[in-house]
DNA sequence: TATGAATGAGGATTCATTCAT
DNA sequence: GATGAATGAATCCTCATTCAT
């Protein structure tokens, strides 16, 4: 029973790295075989169809992203800690081309309606918890209270995301480390 | 002649708007042709291919994008005057569905490498325009001096984009206006 | 138009030869087409799958059979002659292997059901019409009035089917005329 | 050894159904295994094929019905009382279900040469049975002479199935009993 | 120049059969 | 012997592309 779990798991991992590589249609149900080590026909006796794998490399992808903020957030260390292992977490999972949010949304039109719910119901649990961190950090008195948390945890995931797509874009490694990005969300680039 | 790059036009319109809704590979040419009133042999007249069209649409894209900030970035206006007209800019175009820079690069898989070029060298024309724009904005005394403009840059772009990305997904109109966010960025969040 | 319904036609005869001598699940699209001498692709171009075809070719056997027998049945002669003929043309169609109704209806697990409605149907109509003809016969005093109608109609087509059925598998021409059959049906075996 | 008969026994009945029922090809390994209450595996120690397994049911239907007739045939009892004892067999094979002759050889695409020959042969059987049991009935003096018996058996086997299949289809009890039927072979549908 | 009927390469899926346990 | 997980050959169908009109 464990074996035919780890049959399971091969195929998904097989798939995520091919669907993330190549993308939906790309991918052929006969390469995500291989990559397992199985024949095609195997695919099936785990799988209903293509469309059924792909939705759980969505799903648990998302998943694995939520879990990992939740982790975080029910780390007992103070905000700014948080925030700099989520920066950390999501540097490592670019680099494992985990594939991201973004690049399984960017699918919208391949996802399955009933994973797409999944996956918004998750990323809104993500947004709860980046919520909450921030409270956190209110109550620590370092963030501002005048600020609604929600704005801030859009700015933070927006600007991390664009800066790891940038860093890995461009192998920019000029944009420096992110203590200055840092600097930036806590003091803004107003002029004091 | 004016006719034939009409009849171009036609069909890129109807391109783009179909691969914006249904990705590439669930668009098919036969909706394109019906789509620009044209028939489907006519299509191959003015493209050679299906990723023709798509590379040329993506790269129209871009180029509009770019266009876009190019036109605020020559105004004769402040820096943060700039800002505000581009979170205008970017709110009208997402209404629009016009498929966003984000949209397009998510078929990263697609595109061919000859256009992937064209992109990224016109997304580094955007990043270049805005860090120009941040040096305005440096020189005007508002933004500080200590902070490097391309991490400044990235910081918008993430969070404008993301910043919409959610207004759509949720019709989350609580996120407030944008003034907020612009507080946000001036500021940090931090406490002073 | 007129070519485009040619094309339809030469399909279904391809179809129809096909179906009758090697049954539906052992006849490939490939065949047909190439029997048609057309593409694979065309095929999809004039019906919608491989069911599609079947459903077609079934109703049109019926369709033909239910015809002859109606052309028979309305000509301005005897009942005993329009017997004759019945005889005749079903002897013909049989050499011709046009399919008839039995081959057809074996394959019930195949016909869909809107088919199998249609086919009953026409079978029906066949039935009324031989009716009609016994009727006639009745009428003209060679049949007699005491038995049914239904029944009488019931012993010809069994016998006629199970006659020709018997020819053809065993090359049997010992059965002899079909008028051994008539002086059989007319007179009863019994001794009188 | 009387188990592992049994074994068999239950396989080919399980396929009996499952082939009478949805016909060879929608009719899956698997599924006559579950009817046997066997692993799709085990069908493999006791036959060499899918085929194998419809050729042997093939066979075992016509040889049951041969062995039906004949152990009517060898009865002490006059002709027409053999006649009565053949429909009210027919009758109740059909209501079993029992695949009739007619139902296996209309899968003539798909039985095995062989196995055409050995069921010809048994049809061949009945036949000879049968004019055996007519001439019986001209010795009994019920029976005319002057009519080949071949053709008596063609008539007979061909109205009494028609008479059975139209019963079952239309649920036609118009159709009276089958004494209606033997007046009519009796004494034919001619007015005297 | 514009068309759309014809094409066939390509890929998802099914299911009889095998074989290690 | 019995099993069922694994297999891959076989086939339907899609759709970008071509080309005769």
């Amino acid at each position: 029973m464990a074996e035919k779990n780890q049959r399971r798991k091969d195929i998904l991992t097989s798939a995520k790295i091919l669907f993330t590589e190549k993308g939906f249609h790309n991918t052929k149900m006969e390469e995500i075989a291989a990559g397992a080590g199985v024949g095609k026909g195997t695919l099936y006796e785990y799988f209903k169809s293509k469309q059924d794998i792909f939705d759980e490399v969505c799903i648990e992808n998302v998943f694995l992203m939520r879990q990992g903020i939740e982790e975080i957030s029910i780390k007992d260390i103070t905000f700014k800690e948080k925030l700099i292992e989520m920066f950390d977490k999501k540097e490592k999972s670019m680099e494992l081309e985990n594939a991201t949010i973004d690049g399984m949304l960017s699918h919208k039109n391949i996802i399955s309606d009933k994973v797409v719910k999944t996956m918004m119901k998750l990323i809104d649990d993500v947004y709860k918890m980046l919520t909450k961190m921030i409270d956190q950090g209110k109550a620590e008195g370092v963030v501002d209270n005048n600020i609604p948390s929600e704005v801030i945890a859009c700015a933070l995931i927006g600007t991390m995301g664009e800066y790891y797509r940038l860093r890995l874009s461009k192998e920019n490694k000029g944009l420096g480390s992110y203590e200055i990005i840092f600097n930036l969300f806590f003091n803004g680039f107003g002029v004091k």
